[in-house]
DNA sequence: ATGGTAGAAAGTCTA
């Protein structure tokens, strides 16, 4: 069995307290990072090493940054996505055993019709692109991520609202269900479908977001998307035991916005 | 419609 888990971190410098203790209560295998916010050598690497976890990192000044960590040892490290031209940290890959994953960040696209909007629309081309030459290989693959995306209605607390608003609009959630038509799995999906099928009361739970703005307020009131999300291969899929999301870490002190999603193989 | 909060970093920019 191994638990592999995503996390839209917002600055790990900011968020060792929460990092560390989240990993000793939930002991995730591998831990797929974004938005580490720091250069490599500013990276916290000694207190992660001593719960046992090896670290791959893709830094990044200020912005962006992703990481793995994972406690059998990391392998074939890819930094940057395949196939687009960025120098931004939005993409590391590496393999784990028998498992090829990725930690991914894909850009917020600010408003709709912007020059960011248009690269978010890229990325998801190019990652669209990557991911179906990956699924080439038949392997186990877990591709995690804040894809910046509420795939669905069901994904927002506020639909109506909504309605072509930027993580929720038709070109953004046709960039993501690309991911889906090349064959690619969404893993708290197949377990929680939207129709309620395999749990009705899912839908409607606290559990169901991974993020919630600052502003506002809008943790306690429950005003959140899912936006992060564990895309499986199908061989992945075929492997998968459960999948969660852990929204305690959002209540602790001096919280990340997003929270973990993880799944167990 | 605006601006609300948080992080990095020292200006605002990004989300």
């Amino acid at each position: 069995m191994m638990k592999i888990a995503t996390w839209n971190i917002n600055s790990i410098r900011a968020r060792m307290e929460s990092l560390l203790r989240w990993l000793q209560e939930t002991a995730p295998d591998v831990v797929l990072l974004q938005e580490t916010k720091c250069l490599e050598e500013q990276f916290p690497y000694e207190p992660i090493e001593d719960l046992g976890y090896n670290i791959a990192v893709f830094g990044q000044k200020s912005y962006n940054g992703v990481a793995i960590l994972s406690k059998k040892p990391i392998e074939d490290v890819t930094k940057g996505l395949p196939g687009l031209e960025s120098t931004e940290a939005r993409y590391i890959e590496a393999v784990i055993g028998t498992v090829r994953v990725a930690s991914i960040y894909v850009p917020n696209g600010q408003d709709i019709g912007t020059e960011k909007f248009a690269q978010k629309l890229a990325f998801f081309k190019a990652l669209q692109s990557h991911m179906a030459t990956l699924l080439s290989y038949g392997e186990q693959c877990v591709m995690g991520g804040d894809y910046n995306v509420a795939p669905t209605d069901a994904d927002v607390y506020d639909p109506e609202k909504f309605q072509n608003r930027l993580l929720a609009s038709p070109e953004e959630r046709a960039g993501f269900q690309s991911l889906l038509n090349a064959g690619m799995v969404d893993a708290l999906r197949a377990q929680f479908p939207e129709d309620g099928s395999a749990n009705r009361s899912f839908k409607n739970e606290a559990r169901y977001y991974t993020w919630w703005d600052y502003r506002q307020g809008s943790f306690e009131k429950n005003h959140g998307l899912r936006i992060d999300h564990l895309l499986l291969s199908p061989q992945a899929s075929d492997a998968l035991k459960s999948v969660g999301i852990d929204r305690d870490p959002r209540s602790w002190d001096k919280p990340s916005d997003h929270v973990p999603v993880w799944c167990h193989l």
